[in-house]
DNA sequence: GTTTATGCAAATTCTTTGCAATACT
DNA sequence: AGTATTGCAAAGAATTTGCATAAAC
C-alpha cells in the first residue's frame, strides 16, 4: 500500500533521504535516529515509500536491504539502471549517477536491472 | 580456509556445479540432494570452494546467496562482470556469458561488479 | 596420530506478521 | 467516525558459531 497519512514518522524518515545522498537501511535508521522508533515501523514506511515512488531499494553486498530517493525516476518508471556503490570498508552505500548500457540478453525479457560495484571509498582507501 | 580434503560430502556438492549451469543457493541444495546434508556443512563447504577459487558467489533478489561455478575465472583473479539472470517468477538463477562495461567511477576505487538482470525466463513468460 | 571436516543444537541477524491501541483527515 | 498507521511481541527465514565426534591424510 502507499503513502496515505503524513504521520511524524513519516516526515522524520522522508528528511534522513533528503538530508543525505547515500542509501539507508533499516538497520542504520533505528540505530541513528534521534527519535526512538520502532523498526517494524520503519519496515512499512520504508515499503510504502517505494510503492509510492519516492524511494527506490537494492540488496547490498551481505544481503542488507538499502533504500535511496529517486532522483529521476518518476513513480511509473523507475530508472534503476544507475550503479551503486558500497565499500568494502565501512558499509557505506551511494547511489552513483554514470549510466550503464544493459547487453541485450537474447532468451530472457528482462525487467529490472541491479548494478553494485564493490570497492573501497575515499576515506577507507587511506 | 579453502579446501583441503576430498571427502563425500565435497564431491557431491562439487558434481551439483559441474551438472548445471545454474547457480546454486544453500537452501535449494539441502531441500533437493538425494543425499540429506546438514546445513551448516553446505554453508561450510561453499565458503571453502569459494576460498579455492572454484565457485564464485552474488547475492540475489531476496538477499539470497547465490554460488555458481566459475568458469573463465582463475582464483587470483576473478571475472564477476558477467551479468547474472533471476527470473522473478520461478527464482531460477543463471549466469550469462556477456560482458559488462563498467564506467570508471571517479572517487572510488573499485575491486568488484555485481550485475543482477531481473525479468522473466523462457518458462515463466508463457 | 594430527588436523580437517562434519553434525547437531543454539544463537544471530534481518525481515515479516497479527492484533490491539493510537493518530490522521 | 472511519481508516490508515503504529507499537509490541512473536514468528520466520537465512546464516553463523561452539563443541564434541568422525573422517581424511
Amino acid at each position: 500500500m502507499a503513502i496515505k497519512r503524513q504521520t511524524a514518522t513519516v516526515k522524520l524518515l522522508w528528511e534522513q533521504f533528503e538530508e543525505s545522498r547515500d542509501a539507508l537501511s533499516v538497520v542504520y535508521l533505528v540505530k541513528h535516529l534521534k527519535v526512538a522508533m520502532n523498526k517494524s515501523t520503519v519496515y512499512r514506511i520504508l515499503d510504502r515509500m517505494e510503492e509510492s515512488g519516492k524511494l527506490h531499494s537494492f540488496i547490498g553486498k551481505n544481503g542488507l536491504k538499502w533504500y535511496a530517493k529517486c532522483q529521476d525516476c518518476s513513480s511509473e518508471n523507475h530508472i534503476d539502471i544507475h550503479p551503486h556503490f558500497q565499500c568494502n570498508g565501512c558499509g557505506k552505500v551511494e547511489c552513483l549517477t554514470e549510466e550503464i548500457k544493459i547487453p541485450k540478453i537474447s532468451k530472457h525479457q528482462i525487467q529490472l536491472a541491479q548494478v553494485l560495484l564493490l570497492g573501497k571509498c575515499e576515506t577507507c582507501l587511506n
